[in-house]
DNA sequence: ATATTACTTAAAGCCGACTTTAAGGCAAGA
DNA sequence: TCTTGCCTTAAAGTCGGCTTTAAGTAATAT
């Protein structure tokens, strides 16, 4: 599969792609007698599982070092599931500020929908007194 | 209340809240007769909302838009209704998005959990036959 | 044969969101 | 008076994360 069906399956860029593979947060993709990019299932879950990340708000730096923890290292299994779990504890962290924002709006939202009734209410009063004076 | 003050209480810079200012994410500062700011409960308050919709991601564009619409224009309440409607919307796509991640994170560190109970079940039976053998 | 279309690289460019710098002003304390 | 410590501005600089550009190669269609 060359790198615009890769590309067309992960919703990650072409140009993403090959700056991620260069950064190492993705591996070296095989490539075909002529140089060209082969991506197989493999490297097409890489691709997404750093997309997923990305989306996620992980900083390229961290994804980085997340690779390497679990690509290159042996024997280091402690710190790959501290990095693990410090990182599900801080998407978590962030998580929640979201969901503080979003609780805001929301509450903003209530309040403009009592305001929006005071204002109809007052319009039909208004109506109500103009078919009076009719 | 000095800049400095304000920066503390509200947790941005003072760079940042001069910043804002002139992007014009927070309304004029008021200024002593030295042309010092003078911040007040309101400034205070416009400055942490600014924070809390930039830590759960809204971009400075979009606040600047949100700002706009409820400081400085008069019949607009559908507008208005709408932009929060839809940025809650978006900020609750976001947060699915990293529940998505979290998600796939806890599993990993499940199967971790697994594995390294596997090794060690394996570290066991290789310390029995050692003893077996002595 | 040549045009099209996809690929390749390295390097430069871009954008958002600040942050830092440079140059100076004001007010209080030693 | 002068040093300390705060403040001010405009402009330049930084950083992360891509994206675009320029120049070239390779396979396929006409």
């Amino acid at each position: 599969m060359n790198i615009k069906e890769a590309s067309q399956i992960t919703g990650v860029p072409a140009s993403t792609i090959r700056y991620y593979e260069k950064e190492h947060i993705i591996p070296a993709v095989d490539r075909n007698n002529s140089g060209v990019r082969d991506f197989d299932d493999h490297a097409i879950r890489r691709i997404s599982f750093a997309k997923k990340m990305r989306d996620a708000g992980m900083e390229i730096s961290t994804l980085k070092q997340y690779i390497n923890l679990f690509d290159n290292v042996e024997n280091s299994e402690d710190e790959q599931l501290a990095l693990l779990v410090e990182q599900k504890r801080l998407m978590e962290a962030k998580r929640d500020k979201m969901q503080d924002a979003i609780d805001h709006l929301a509450h903003k939202i209530e309040n403009f929908d009592t305001h929006m009734l005071k204002i109809e209410d007052e319009l039909r009063t208004m109506k109500a007194n103009k078919k009076e004076r009719l």
